[in-house]
DNA sequence: GCCAACGTTGGC
DNA sequence: GCCAACGTTGGC
């Protein structure tokens, strides 16, 4: 069992999105570490803070489960696609992407200030390399946060 | 909307 | 293989 963030903005796609759809087909990421965490190391059943970015505030706003491993990314190959990549063919793919499943929804937001403040996440990759979409979180911080959000409750 | 951080591209 | 130019992310 491993544990993940996953960045959306929630004026594109946010937790209320995920809830209304039950299942989403995580496409678009077009960075290779978040490419290659997703088709490598991702499994059913890993649990995913869902975070919302370009957001007031940013933050963690709920959880999320993988519900389907890594598979190509078909939008890459679709010139139609604001995601297309004329590098990226069904024969040879170069993207990937998860199925994400919906778990809850936090009645509020856990913010990146108070993450930051929180000491013991002081070594987040969210906190460290803020730009990566797609980031493994370790089992400590996971418990930590959705602890955060319940406390909200 | 600005802009710093940082990942990617491509000329050499 | 270096690195300048360029594009994107995402907080503010």
């Amino acid at each position: 069992m491993r544990y993940w963030l996953m960045k959306s903005e929630p004026n594109v796609f946010g937790i209320n999105h995920l809830e209304k759809v039950g299942t989403e087909p995580w496409d678009g990421v077009r960075n290779y570490q978040a490419r290659n965490f997703m088709r490598d190391d991702m499994r059913v059943g890993d649990k995913v803070l869902f975070y919302h970015s370009n957001s007031k505030p940013s933050g963690v706003a709920g959880l999320a489960k993988v519900v389907r491993t890594g598979y190509p990314d078909h939008t890459s190959w679709d010139p139609e696609s604001k995601y297309h990549d004329p590098k990226s063919t069904p024969e040879t793919p170069r993207w990937f992407m998860v199925d994400l499943g919906y778990v809850s929804t936090f009645k509020q937001v856990v913010s990146l200030d108070e993450m930051r403040q929180a000491e013991d996440l002081a070594d987040m990759v969210l906190l460290n390399r803020s730009r990566l979409s797609v980031q493994p979180v370790d089992k400590a911080h996971y418990d930590l946060i959705v602890a955060m959000g319940k406390n909200k409750r």
